[in-house]
DNA sequence: GCTAGTTAGTTGAACTCTCAGTTATTGAGA
DNA sequence: TCTCAATAACTGAGAGTTCAACTAACTAGC
């Protein structure tokens, strides 16, 4: 093992802010999904994928890889989703090992009643607090991020204005 | 209820993308310390504190404080952290409500262990794909969050260089 | 010195996530 | 056709976090 390339001063406190933000912001959002909606914000994050896909129906496997989750927590996520109503199994035509998950009526209407408390947290949170050019900054950051981490852009660009931030 | 401020389509690819990069990073970082250290990076950052304080002594309620947790989750953290023999607990003089946690030498070596590749990882996922002007800018889109967010900067500036990122 | 309210810390239950192991299905090659 | 590795999904155990409930100790006001 070479030598370590430590942090120097400047580098450890961006790296030290830019966690105590990540972890107010997104600690945040979870508090507040969890208590106006009864859930995490990784539930919610499948119920907009869902409700964005043809058929508000996806794979499971794709919803793992659009989620960037495993599909361990897809699994025991869409069991619970499935208690409560608001995703329903259908097995998969082409392929019998796959099962499809599929939004309701009831988990979109709890999806479209959970989204205005948060996006509302979102814009106070983040985009109240930041000016344009900040904002645009972070977009660029991110986006070089996630190239740099996953390979690609990942979550596809939204498809439909109308839909707002779900 | 006023109507709902929706994000419009760049707000959102920003949210999302920001989210995506977040999550890449953080994840990376856990999964690290997870398998070569066998600690969360919570578990990790609580050592780094104690490490940073004087007589490596910090009250529990200080923990909790420093490092957003609440102090639930500092209990049962030092508890699990205290059968590994890293820190030992300590009746607190002036309060005796209170009580102090102390990183013990095999915990300052189990940290002095994990750092390195940590820090590597956190360069290689953060820093080096970065410039210099998105370093800048990331660290000033944080600070202008933790404060908004915080109402103050929370991690204390860090006073040992030498010290590196632990 | 009492009392009421606050603060420090712990605990157990419920929930989520991860990891490893299992089953069923598919598809490629001998 | 048969075999076997790869894939899709599920499951249960273990670990960490949250939340509410609880004990103990401090503190301000009377």
């Amino acid at each position: 093992m070479t030598d370590t390339r430590w942090l120097d001063d400047d580098e450890q406190q961006t790296w030290r802010s830019f966690m105590t933000a990540s972890r107010l912001l997104f600690d945040g959002i979870e508090r507040q999904l969890q208590q106006e909606a009864g859930l995490p914000h990784a539930y919610y994050e499948i119920l907009v994928r869902l409700s964005e896909a043809p058929q508000r129906t996806l794979r499971m496997s794709d919803l793992a890889t659009t989620s960037l989750s495993s599909r361990s927590r897809i699994s025991h996520a869409v069991a619970r989703l499935e208690e409560n109503g608001w995703v329903r199994r259908k097995p998969c035509e082409h392929d019998k090992r796959g099962s499809l998950a599929e939004l309701t009526d009831a988990g979109l209407a709890g999806l479209e009643a959970a989204a205005p408390g948060h996006v509302e947290t979102v814009r106070r949170s983040l985009f109240d607090a930041l000016s344009p050019e900040q904002v645009a900054a972070l977009r660029d950051i991110s986006d070089t991020l996630v190239v740099h981490l996953a390979g690609e852009p990942v979550w596809p660009a939204a498809g439909d204005p109308a839909a707002g931030e779900r």
